[in-house]
DNA sequence: TTACTTGCAAATGATTTGCACGTAT
DNA sequence: ATACGTGCAAATCATTTGCAAGTAA
């Protein structure tokens, strides 16, 4: 389903310059390490945070937040990367090199945990096929608290 | 579970002032037609449409879209309207006097459908569960093609 | 050389807030 | 009379965009 799950880093890599020389898109060292750091992290990200990060570790490249944005947006147009909105709070980036899942979000912490459960799946198929309507996506979110912070409030 | 299922629109009305008094706030005509609002039309209101709407139904009124604003949280604070997300699109919102559901959305039109299942509800806590984790509320959209855009596509 | 990219700063769009005036209680 | 509420305009916050200079192909 997803031409990207499992691929480890070099795989990755080719799969973006392809994906860039076939639109026409030029490799750049900022896209370099935006898909690099997303990979070795594996975290979900920010915009902000991931910025930060790359402004840091990368100090003589001078990154642009305009940059940061530009690439995870056309990393997610691709389906290299996905995303998970909090509302007003903005969104969190991560690699979609692993297999599809959905995610559980502390509301005290903001720990994510992840998970996947194909039952759901198939009953969102049934249900999206009886309401004549056709998925291309979906977004499942349990929020909550974790264990830790549920323990910390009583 | 949610106090507000299936009350019509005196009770909810009722409840409102109650919840108000409790904060020592105020009734007043603006938070009254947001509410009337909400019940008789029964639809899911973006702020803005929604404050269109007051600005022309009840010129003499003349409502900001700041009290709109307000209104509304202060509403789905008390658990009296619910929200969905459309990421930077902003959020739409109803009255929670139905019963919990979710929704498909139509990524061409912006058609909403409703629907409701207990066999996922009951996954989810049972997810939840294993990962000792303390559901408080969740979010699950559905998106794609509604029957009448898909056919437009093809 | 020729586009495409970038960082920067300004623009945008949704939402929030400060403030002086208005109004439920 | 005393808060609390309101409209307005300005502020905020995340994100996007125009532009001149930089760089991959």
């Amino acid at each position: 389903m997803n031409t990207f799950e499992n691929l480890e880093y070099n795989s990755l890599l080719t799969s973006f310059k392809e994906l860039l020389k076939n639109n026409s898109l030029k490799f750049t060292k900022q896209r370099e390490v935006v898909l690099k750091t997303l990979y070795e992290r594996n975290e979900h990200f920010t915009p902000e945070d991931l910025y930060i990060f790359l402004k840091s570790t990368y100090p003589q490249l001078n990154i642009g937040i305009a940059t940061v944005y530009r690439t995870l947006n056309l990393l997610e147009e691709s389906h290299m990367v996905t995303s998970i909105s909090f509302g007003v709070a903005g969104k969190k980036f991560e690699l979609a090199n692993k297999p599809h899942h959905d995610h559980m979000i502390c509301k005290t912490c903001g720990l994510i945990i992840e998970f996947q459960n194909d039952k759901i799946e198939q009953l969102q198929l049934e249900i999206a096929k009886a309401n004549h309507f056709h998925i291309t996506s979906h977004l499942m979110q349990l929020r909550g608290l974790c264990e830790k912070c549920a323990k910390e409030k009583s």
